[in-house]
RNA sequence: GGUCGGAUGGCCGAGAGGCUAGGCACGGGUCUGCAAAACCCUCUACACCGGUUCGAAUCCGGUUCCGACCUCCA
């Protein structure tokens, strides 16, 4: 398959460093709030890239980080732990906020029917690794100590003839002019010895709760190294993908290139993937802006540009239907035309198997699986691969009407189709909430047997009651040959 | 200010020199006691101004607007 590899700024055939095994790290969440819609996105592409490379034959390990250690927050929070500050506000250990948001996180990751990671690491299980790899960079001379801070000496890095800014594009000395320009007055800086210089280790304050000692004295890792020492021990010093939202394409990745050089002496990874953002009204969706929408208040409705929930199948599909390079513009109206376009899909879909089987086919389907493989070759096109989809959807409903006719081949070869690609690759998990269907279904076959009786004697009055009244509790019937069913509004 | 990316029909989104995805909404139909649902059909758009070409939404130049990143929002 080809992929877009942002290191060549090229598409890319994928080749695996050990034919038939594939290692992938993403970068996964730092767990101190709710996750929200923007935080969704990575993880089901690199979720759809797994699957598809399982299908091809591949066996994958999958590793994504929970960052449960302190990062600083930017502004006017400087110098706080972020995990720190949130421990305050909610009087509790900064593990627990960790542990919290680490279960909530994983338990949206469920419901969008993202496998697990094959090793979800966390940082601060990894202090000691990490520590390691500083080390190893020092004894490089590629980082320097400062009064119990490490930091990543971009300048020795360069004299060795690498070159800080080949994934990013960045170059050192417009970095440097443009610092002074619109950059933020950090903390540290008048430690480093230059501007771009990153930070290894950071010594703490009494304050910090979330603090190790270390040889440079009682700290926390830097911002970078987590992902550098963790993808190191669980896919080797050099593996296949490495995957991540585009914003963190500079620094966190340059610099994990860097660490990862200066340490091993090589790159870390083959193919470095990364994804677009979910924007609302144009702009990126992030907790530092603060227009976000959780991803439980999208299940539940109960947000201000939401009139009604949806299921986790919708996001996920919605998520889908556009590449994962280019943004996706949230809105409402996007959101229900997703949800119809799913609803539709999974209509056809249950249709398949009460297919009646003709002599004869007038449809074929293997035009659309090589457009589907096709699709999934170049660069993963998950919206070309639902167009194909509902044009299959097509097909089956018209066979369905009676207008075309199926042979057993061309039926088991659209079955396999769904359950490969709609349900496999793509992953869309069923969108029923499973709560208390089963008590509902029965009370609603009753009324529904009832007003059919009413019907059947011409009691319309009766019947129309029976269904405006459901539809006021928020149930909705659906009279078609087969008989009535009924859906949650 | 610097670097990079983008502007596609009412909305979301593919595509990328001629064959002009797909979904939703709208409209027309089939079905139905009525309605809804479902299904079928339909809807010809590529920011602006020049240029290259037999032919450009796609290439080139310029303009306008928008976004991301610019060293601690993983």
């Amino acid at each position: 398959m080809k992929l877009y590899n942002t290191l060549s700024r090229n598409t890319e055939e994928f080749t695996s460093i050990i034919p038939q095994k594939a290692g992938i790290y993403v970068c996964g969440p730092t767990v101190y709030g709710a996750p929200h819609l923007g935080h969704v996105r990575g993880p089901i592409v690199f979720d759809v890239l797994r699957r598809y490379l399982i299908q091809q034959g591949y066996q994958v390990r999958f590793v994504r980080n929970i960052t449960d250690v302190g990062h600083l927050v930017g502004d006017a929070d400087e110098g706080e732990d972020k995990l720190q500050k949130q421990a305050r506000l909610e009087q509790l250990e900064p593990m627990e906020v960790a542990q919290t948001y680490t279960d909530m996180y994983n338990s949206v990751m469920d419901r969008l029917n993202v496998i697990r990671p094959s090793i979800e690491p966390k940082a601060s299980g990894h202090i000691i690794e990490q520590i390691e790899m500083i080390q190893t960079i020092l004894n490089q001379g590629m980082a320097y100590e400062v009064d119990g801070s490490v930091y990543f000496d971009v300048e020795a890095y360069r004299n060795a003839s690498n070159n800080y800014g080949e994934l990013s594009g960045r170059v050192v000395e417009d970095l440097v002019a443009g610092a002074g320009n619109q950059s933020r007055d950090l903390e540290g800086q008048t430690e480093k010895r230059n501007p771009t210089d990153f930070a290894l280790w950071k010594k703490s304050s009494p304050e910090h709760i979330m603090q190790w000692s270390s040889p440079w004295g009682k700290g926390y890792p830097g911002w970078h190294i987590e992902c550098s020492a963790m993808s190191a021990k669980y896919l080797g010093e050099f593996f296949d993908i490495h995957g991540g939202g585009m914003d963190l394409l500079f620094p966190h990745h340059e610099c994990e290139i860097a660490q990862s050089k200066a340490a091993h002496k090589h790159t870390p990874a083959k193919y470095w993937v990364h994804h677009n953002m979910i924007t609302i009204n144009g702009q990126k969706m992030a907790k530092s802006l603060n227009n976000g929408i959780k991803v439980e208040e999208l299940f539940t409705g109960n947000h201000e540009l939401l009139t009604r929930g949806f299921g986790a199948a919708t996001l996920r599909f919605f998520v889908l239907q556009a590449h994962y390079r280019g943004t996706l513009d949230f809105s409402e109206e996007a959101l229900l035309a997703s949800d119809k376009g799913l609803a539709r899909l999974v209509a056809a879909e249950q249709l398949i198997e009460g297919l009646k089987v003709s002599e004869v086919s007038t449809v074929d389907f293997s035009d659309i699986i090589d457009s589907i493989e096709y699709a999934l070759n170049d660069d993963l096109n998950t919206p070309i691969v639902i167009a194909q989809l509902f044009e299959a959807a097509r097909r089956v409903n018209l066979v369905n009407d009676g207008k075309e006719t199926i042979d057993s081949n061309s039926k088991d070869l659209v079955s396999s189709l769904f359950r490969d690609y709609f349900r496999g690759v793509l992953g869309i998990p069923s969108n029923q909430d499973s709560s208390d269907n089963g008590t509902l279904d029965s009370v609603l076959k009753l009324l529904i047997e009832l007003r059919s009786e009413a019907k059947l004697s011409k009691n319309y009055a009766l019947s129309d009651q029976i269904r405006n009244k459901l539809k006021e509790s928020g149930i909705e019937l659906m009279d078609s040959k087969e008989g009535t069913s009924w859906k949650k509004a």
